[in-house]
DNA sequence: GCCACCGGTGGC
DNA sequence: GCCACCGGTGGC
């Protein structure tokens, strides 16, 4: 079992892996605490194929698809201070599991995996827990070792995280021929993707670089079934200039606002906007000879598909007798939209809602399925009629 | 004291 | 409604 206070989160549902959904281009995120893991997979550790953040493990939820996966992977922690220094894998009958733990770097750090995880907190039937990753090794690309990581997921142990917030745990995208969600293996390559996307629209043979025998014939590595929360990300954006980090970080429920995006220097130093890369670079004006443009930066933030993820911001104030009276804005807000659910692909686990973090009491308008069935489809028929126009990738939490 | 995160605001 | 910017602040 785990041990030492490793936070448990994420959990998946994948079972009902029918291609409901159609953007094109995303990301898969998790839950994240405090306490990140990140797994690795061959001992050779270049590049890491599949560097993950997980807040909880229990591998025995984990399935493949329909054939065993067999897992290898390393632990890494990344605040001791969290109290998750120290872990031990949860037993399993595939002891390749069992792996040292070592650091995380920052970059590491950014690295999320391919993998995926959601709390559940709903009290599903265990068998519809279950990672829906594609398998490496079943496609052939495994060398030496046998393994390849996958994923992983779900919960168990809560851990004292005064805060968690949602975090981008995997990349994905969507084959523009046959709509199928492909993993992306790792930030990187995701980014180089995202780039030129519009220009090179992404297909399932875009992904022999590192699965050769893939094709669209292959069932979808992933699926939005509701389980998670799925964010669309903006194609085209530059790849951030050598040594730099572009770090996107999802902010919680009802925020005013769905993410920010940072971009790390080389030097460590944190800049939140255009305005402060151009100061930075002009301070700096060896990174400008280096080749650093501001053409390289964008902060644009993916858009979150849940609706009202984000706090609308209030309609300009009308002072009316009624609004007069302070008594008439002082009733709970139950927010009983986050608790409905619709049968079919839609009835997401109240875990979803639950495990997201604490909602803010905000003003809503009316009630709506916060994954409605209707905005989806709607949305996805948006997407086939413009497949690369608006919203390419997908992030989900 | 630092900084990650959040809220507010102005502009479009 | 969205975006960009940046100030405030709680937690460490």
């Amino acid at each position: 079992m785990i041990e030492h206070g490793l936070s448990a989160v994420l959990e998946l549902d994948c079972t009902r892996a029918v291609q409901q959904f159609r953007p094109h281009f995303g990301l898969i995120s998790m839950n994240v605490d405090p306490c990140m893991l990140v797994n690795s997979l061959s001992e050779d550790k270049s590049p890491k194929p599949y560097p993950a953040e997980i807040r909880d493990l229990d591998i025995s939820r984990i399935q493949m698809q329909s054939r065993p996966i067999k897992l290898t992977f390393k632990l890494k922690l990344k605040k001791d201070e969290n109290g998750c220094n120290g872990s031990t894998l949860p037993d399993h009958p595939d002891k390749s599991c069992q792996q040292p733990i070592d650091e995380v770097s920052p970059q590491e750090e950014e690295n999320h995996s391919a993998a995926e995880d959601k709390v559940n907190q709903s009290g599903e039937d265990d068998a519809q827990k279950q990672l829906v990753v594609y398998d490496p090794a079943a496609n052939g690309t495994t060398t030496g070792e046998e393994v390849q990581p996958l994923s992983f997921p779900k919960k168990s142990i809560p851990f004292h995280s005064s805060k968690v917030l949602p975090s981008v745990g995997a990349f994905t995208v969507q084959c523009a021929e046959c709509f199928k969600w492909r993993l992306i293996p790792t930030k990187e390559k995701y980014e180089e993707i995202r780039e030129h996307l519009l220009e090179q629209p992404f297909v399932c043979e875009t992904a022999r670089e590192w699965r050769p025998e893939i094709s669209c014939e292959d069932q979808p590595d992933i699926c939005q079934d509701g389980s998670r929360l799925w964010a669309i990300d903006k194609p085209n954006i530059a790849q951030p200039p050598p040594g730099w980090q572009r770090l996107l970080r999802i902010r919680g429920e009802g925020s005013t606002r769905f993410a920010d995006v940072y971009y790390v220097a080389p030097s460590g130093k944190r800049l939140r906007s255009m305005v402060e890369i151009q100061k930075y670079l002009l301070e700096h004006p060896e990174y400008v000879e280096a080749g650093v443009s501001i053409s390289q930066f964008s902060f644009q933030i993916p858009r979150p598909l849940q609706e009202n993820y984000v706090r609308k911001r209030p309609a300009p104030a009308r002072i009316t007798p009624s609004d007069a009276n302070p008594l008439s804005w002082a009733g709970p807000d139950e927010n009983t939209d986050l608790r409905l659910g619709l049968p079919g692909f839609c009835d997401a686990p109240d875990s979803e809602i639950v495990d997201l973090p604490a909602k803010k009491k905000v003003r809503r308008g009316p009630s709506k399925h916060v994954f409605s069935c209707d905005s989806v489809y709607d949305q996805q028929g948006l997407e086939l009629e413009e497949p690369y126009q608006a919203r390419n990738d997908v992030f989900e939490i």
